[in-house]
DNA sequence: TGTCTAGTTTATAATGATTCTAAAAAGGTG
DNA sequence: CACCTTTTTAGAATCATTATAAACTAGACA
């Protein structure tokens, strides 16, 4: 159950049709940044701090902190990633863009995925003179 | 409908004995603080830069950045204050300490308390081993 | 009321995540 | 290749927050 070298091929093709029908150039830095962050089996959790140590993990060549920077915002605003709110020195980001909620164990300082059956429907009554709903999120903190 | 003297009197003397039962000492500081967050009919929400405006305002004397976010971070450690989990360039605390929700007005930057009556009931079903939960927030984001 | 000590305040420096800058490099079209 | 635009990059700047360490003060006790 190992990826193959055409499998490799497929993820790159794909993910360079992606990021060209979002008006971004597909540079070698953005597609190693696609691969460290979405050619994986389970999504995950994480900050700059963390993809910049999977990036010096998983590939020799280096990128600049600027440009993790950029690209993280990049494809935060095309919608390829979410920004999860919580106080926190470091911004947290997650690879999971589907609805859904958290716990946050303080000790460990780890996000933890919640099925959306684990919290039940939220069904948000009231309604703000000419705003819409954008998102809902149950941040459930966890301690000892 | 105005606060008499004697209103000010019994304001200052419950919060000197409350910040003594803390093993906080009362100093002219924490009191000055106490007054601008807690002797207000509303609750509200605030970052370290608004709460320094109103002492500004309020108080003609002042009250070094420093202090004002020891007593902060001191109150919210004793449960005056509630820190609040959303992701921006300030951290927010909130007056009001009970268990409730929040819309956040992006555009606006503003928080705006829910009542639990407009969110229903929150059953987290999900178990962590060890772990007990501290806290359940909703946040819900508006946008226009 | 004065002395003592731990707790507090303060100005200022340090920290650290994030953003900015501006010059060099690379993508992509013709 | 030629050209133009976007992107990358190292380093500087920003800004909220925390640390430092010296001066000050609350409160206990003589
Ligand atoms: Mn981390
Ligand atoms: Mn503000
Ligand atoms: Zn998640
Ligand atoms: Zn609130």
């Amino acid at each position: 159950m190992f990826r193959t070298n055409l499998d490799n091929i497929v993820f790159f093709v794909k993910y360079i049709e992606k990021l060209r029908n979002s008006g971004l150039r597909p540079t070698k830095q953005r597609l190693r940044i696609c691969q460290v962050l979405f050619n994986t089996q389970k999504t995950f959790h994480f900050t700059i701090n963390d993809l910049v140590k999977k990036i010096k993990k998983q590939i020799n060549n280096n990128i600049s902190l600027a440009t993790v920077y950029n690209t993280v915002r990049a494809f935060e605003k095309k919608g390829y990633l979410k920004q999860i709110s919580i106080n926190s020195s470091e911004t947290y980001f997650d690879t999971n863009i589907s609805n859904h909620h958290h716990f946050y164990d303080l000790k460990e300082e780890k996000l933890i995925d919640l099925k959306n059956s684990d919290v039940g429907p939220i069904n948000i009554k009231k309604k703000i003179n000419g705003k819409k709903i954008k998102s809902v999120e149950v941040l459930v903190k966890l301690e000892d």
